[in-house]
DNA sequence: GGTTGACGTGGAACGCGTTTCACGATTTAT
DNA sequence: ATAAATCGTGAAACGCGTTCCACGTCAACC
């Protein structure tokens, strides 16, 4: 295989003339880089790449940590790849299987310069022991982080929720219901916000007979609806954690016999695939901005010139379910 | 940041020592390698990843390629992803959005030694230009390929389809329709054929009728039950594609009062989380043996003792729709 | 007792680009 | 016209491990 060595023979140039072409810069004659280029396409050469990055001390490789790949974190894991490739970045995947061990295994890669940054999805280690690492490179995190020192791209699910409540006020219901999601999160305690907070500011009855709590899957969802049947009086409209959860309560609402948008309104989170096919109305993370922004932080860390921020606003989009 | 020469130096041995300590290898007496390696943690040393892999050759990474990560290749990655880091390799996505620029980058990635393999889960490149960069280091796809020269772990879908069949007629049904994926396809075909030679075998009735192609999503399916009622007489069973075809098919014929399985009954293929969510029926690819065998295949590339290749059975999952 | 072989270890070359420094040749600024 | 900046290019050091070759030592084999 041949070599930069080889290339600079041939041609009748210095290896740094040779490198000096390869990386586009300047102060080479056009008509020395026209020729060194002429006889590295006869060699089909290429450089190779363990040794740029030796010698550059860079590999482009950024490293994504994660439990296990879920439909849930696709999106977001694809817009990541897909913004960290815009950057020459590639993204190599760490799946820890929440072995503690293997997850390490990221970090280590970190120290070692296999990888320029990390972006973590899921993490299963300390904080402590995963902070210890930010010396030898950019970290980044899509879930919240309680340390500073990691910054995160995850959003305050209150305008989100705040979002979705507007909106079936403005559709003239009042009585609300609500699936949430793991209950001692953050972002069940802000959902639960959102919504009390609005239902005071409208004069309007707070429900907490109609919280269901630890509603993930569509399962979920159809045991919700056999829930709000034993009620006595019924609620008008419910904001499930997820599209799963509200296909759940669609399709089970719906054999039933409740008609739906007129007896019971259904707002449900991500906007995933499913919420399309379904026409669920669905309130929508900005996924793909969250994505950029995570590599937005990490690349002070990575590029000469950091990337700006974009802008984090939930987005509604209104289907037939409300 | 320490290096090999430090730690050499500090021990009062040769980098060479110290080197074949870091690789375990004999020749170190036990003295030598304690002290070394005393050094080594006092220092918090790790090897620079891009300088072994410049010296081996080598970097214990793999690509793999695909169009986009999609729910339906999820498991099949996740089990590769598995597989590959049980035998010390990492795996690189590479992304290409069928953009044929994009995914050449993972073929000259391997051309540039940055990977030491390569799967092909979907290609939108020419054969030819694929096959071209065997030279450059082992590649297996999972896509059937048509040419010898690079192997794949996809399987003829003649058995799995039969055994879907021959479930059916276990349950005393004969009138079955299918709906199948693509239709130009050569796993449309055995499919096909696999129905075709089981009616045949069993002297029943083959229905061309009742073939309907095309069918991927959840909509597809629902239209399918749309398609099948106007047809005066009405098949007592549907193999479906893949499982969200059949959810399809599921959810439509019970909102239009048919009961399953007892009127209409539904095998699916692919076994995936919606099958088991939904009670379906569906026939089941060996998808971890599968991602095994693709790595296996690779590993006489890679490893010095190739692995054996894993039995490929098709499994059959029975549930509530048959 | 001499030969053979394994053992323990170091020196140095190697793998392959990048980058700093130096230097002559131009071009630009003053 | 002269100092200063820029250009074009090469030599050599550098980044960091791995590995071949060589050499001395000691135990085993006949």
């Amino acid at each position: 295989m041949s070599n930069l060595e080889e290339i600079a023979k041939l041609s009748g140039f210095s290896k740094a003339t040779v490198s000096r072409v390869l990386n586009k810069s300047r102060h080479v004659s056009p008509e020395t880089r026209e020729k060194v280029l002429r006889v590295i396409r006869e060699m089909d050469y290429v450089p190779n790449r363990n040794a740029v990055s030796l010698s550059k001390g860079k590999t482009l490789q950024i490293g994504m940590i994660t439990a296990d790949i879920s439909e849930i974190i696709l999106p977001f894991m694809t817009s990541f790849v897909e913004a960290a490739a815009e950057h020459g970045f590639q993204t190599i995947i760490y799946t820890s299987n929440l072995d503690k061990q293997r997850e390490l295994q990221a970090f280590e890669d970190l120290k070692q310069k296999r990888v320029d940054g990390l972006l973590i999805i899921t993490s299963v280690n300390d904080l402590s022991v995963i902070s210890a690492y930010g010396k030898y490179g950019p970290i980044v995190s899509w879930q919240r982080m309680e340390r500073p020192d990691i910054p995160s791209v995850a959003m305050d699910q209150y305008d989100g929720y705040a979002l979705a409540v507007q909106h079936l006020l403005s559709c003239g219901v009042t009585r609300i219901a609500n699936a949430f999601g793991r209950p001692e999160s953050l972002n069940t305690q802000r959902r639960i916000q959102a919504y009390e907070d609005l239902m005071a500011a409208h004069g309007l009855e707070v429900r907490r007979d109609w919280y269901f709590k630890s509603a993930y899957h569509l399962t979920d969802g159809q045991n919700v609806v056999h829930r709000m049947l034993g009620l006595g009086e019924e609620p008008q409209a419910i904001i499930c954690a997820n599209d799963y959860v509200a296909a759940g309560v669609l399709s089970e609402a719906r054999r039933l016999g409740w008609d739906v948008p007129n007896e019971l309104r259904i707002v449900s989170f991500d906007n995933m695939q499913i919420a399309s096919t379904l026409g669920l109305t669905s309130v929508q993370n900005p996924i793909r901005n969250q994505a950029y922004n995570a590599f937005a932080l990490l690349s002070p860390g990575l590029l000469k010139q950091p990337l700006p921020l974009k802008p984090l606003e939930f987005g509604l989009v209104v289907r037939e379910t409300t």
